[in-house]
DNA sequence: TGCAAATATGTCGTTTGTGACATATTTTCA
DNA sequence: TGAAAATATGTCACAAACGACATATTTGCA
């Protein structure tokens, strides 16, 4: 059922299927996984929208291209706090940030549980 | 009243005075620690709200209770990566995130004379 | 096509965040 | 009040995230 979304995290390190329990990732664990693959897709399209290269963008947040390609590829070893710092570099504005992060609340899947 | 912006971010250990240069914080440095204390704010009411004790939570999330009160003191050792752990450990949503941190978008002032 | 720019992947030494613990301070309530 | 519970502060050893670099792969356009 949630196949494609396990595909999505091992892609990028996340270790789905394997760290000490096979297969054990608290909720919370997930949640904060989808939202970190969530804002690394809008980083991707903001900083296409205004025609930066990665290098460019490394720059401006005082980074390194391979950096910034991690971030938005969803890098296990990416931090949420370099996400924002990117965000804000970006010209992005809080407001917009905490709109797409509120996205990662509803991701595909289909028959979501009332919470 | 609130405390002027200067005095909150020295009290939580974020030297705002003196790094390397005097005074010499990004526009992009002081938005992200403006969000950490709106966002600590947040958790701090939410606990309370939910009558659990710093310990109780510090369970739930697998630390301590004085990494829960560095938590909500917005001190500066504390992640935006753990604050969304213990967000979402509390029960909050991510649309609930969302909002608190968009709020600190807008913050009492900004004055435009240093204290 | 073919070549240059852009992006992705892997690794490394350094910095920063972490849980845990000791202990100090504040709050709560009988 | 005063003692117990809750919260705050300081420190440490270890783990995670970091920028940087080398290099592989993909993309785009002449």
């Amino acid at each position: 059922m949630k196949q494609s979304k396990a595909d999505r995290l091992r892609a990028t390190g996340w270790t789905v299927g394997a760290p000490r329990d096979f297969l054990k990732l608290s909720d919370e664990e997930v949640s904060l996984i989808e939202l970190k693959l969530t804002f690394a897709d809008f980083l991707h399209r903001e900083r296409r929208r205004r025609d930066l290269t990665q290098s460019a963008l490394a720059k401006k947040i005082g980074s390194s291209q391979s950096r910034v390609a991690k971030i938005e590829a969803g890098d296990s070893s990416v931090s949420l706090d370099l996400m924002f710092r990117t965000a804000l570099c970006l010209g992005a504005s809080l407001r917009e940030v905490g709109r797409a992060i509120t996205k990662a609340g509803h991701l595909p899947n289909r028959s979501r549980k009332a919470s």
